[in-house]
DNA sequence: GGCCCCGGATGACAGGTGTCACGGGCAGGT
DNA sequence: ACCTGCCCGTGACACCTGTCATCCGGGGCC
């Protein structure tokens, strides 16, 4: 039997993900939690030995909560299913010691068999996004750079993003035109944009 | 036995769904599409007497298709399911002919009962957002305006988002100008988020 | 030490953006 | 016939934005 915790912030999936676990009769959830910063205690707690850890969670999301579990929690295993198969997001998760990535689009049937390989020590890594990380490399953007474009991403004026970070508006945007260029775009919004698709922030 | 149709574009939470409903002895799962627009083919080849729909999904969202369910079918009842709980959304839903609107972090348990009510012919409408979406009022927003906006959510250039509606530079800066006006913001960018929000793209 | 990259900052310039005034046209009410 | 509201467009103006050159200081690294 292999004891499961699921984390999703949106209680229906996180129900509706814990009814079709259950179906299985090798898989049992023993924990379910609602944010990221829940998760170490919870599996502590529940003895869970595989974790699957949405990304978009309050408090704490489920990249670093994937890291928090490997830490804490040496012999748990974690599995990151997320909305957005962006690629940057795989090569964070599995440095961050996931053992597998799945996009909330693959197939239900195909869940409780990633969640095998899992906890058998294996890998289960959606091969597409896989490559798709491979090709785009690692992020190029500087700390700073990451910082403005996440304040960017909304369409702040750059004055309002200069007050927010305690800058000079000259230096955020020399900031963002180092950003515009290494994401090739034309706009600070556009940059914030393709480095978000491409899981740079 | 109530005969469910489920629509929703991420495969993984439309199989949870299905097993986490399947579950209750009176309800019985009997078709599920990933598009909008496959909803209505799929409700009348299947007989189903209540379709769930996530509003976001490609081909036709879910509003659109609780509509054409209204038209093409009228003893169907609709129940929108969405991760967002926007005010304009619910507005829009129950024009469109919806019996009811449940938010993806509601509890699990509560969404059988919310599918058997909507069954019964009575509504089933989380209080908060009926609230809200009354204290909001209906979107001022002009066809043109709304078109803009929905342009403008990236962050494009005016210059690009004329080319994009044939329209003139001026006019476009115009009717965003008006738009940036009656949703109190300051830049396009910022009155798309707003309206976006507020359900009204 | 010298080199390179990063962070922070300033100044200047071309081009983009938001606002306003004003014009015309087309529908719907009264 | 008149008014109102929306749509489309132009022109002008102040302000914002992206780019570039240039400067300074602090770490790494050979």
């Amino acid at each position: 039997m292999i004891r499961l915790l699921l984390a999703d912030d949106q209680a229906l999936v996180r129900g509706a993900l814990a009814a079709l676990l259950d179906l299985e009769t090798d898989l049992e959830v023993v924990a379910q939690v609602g944010r990221g910063d829940e998760v170490v205690a919870a599996a502590r707690d529940s003895g869970a030995q595989v974790c699957l850890l949405d990304i978009e969670m309050p408090g704490l999301n489920g990249i670093d909560a994937a890291a928090a579990v490997r830490r804490e929690l040496p012999g748990v295993r974690s599995l990151v299913v997320t909305t957005f198969g962006r690629p940057g997001y795989v090569r964070r998760a599995i440095e961050a010691g996931a053992s597998g990535f799945v996009v909330k689009d693959t197939p239900a049937r195909q869940l409780a068999d990633a969640v095998r390989r899992v906890h058998a020590g294996l890998r289960a890594i959606d091969p597409d996004l896989a490559a798709a990380s491979l090709v785009d490399g690692p992020s190029p953007l500087t700390a700073r750079e990451r910082e403005l474009l996440v304040h960017a991403l909304d369409g702040s004026p750059v004055a309002a993003i200069a007050a927010r970070v305690h800058l000079s508006e000259g230096t955020v945007r020399n900031h963002l035109s180092a950003a515009i260029g290494k994401t090739g775009a034309t706009t600070r919004s556009e940059a914030a944009r393709i480095a978000q698709d491409r899981g740079w922030l």
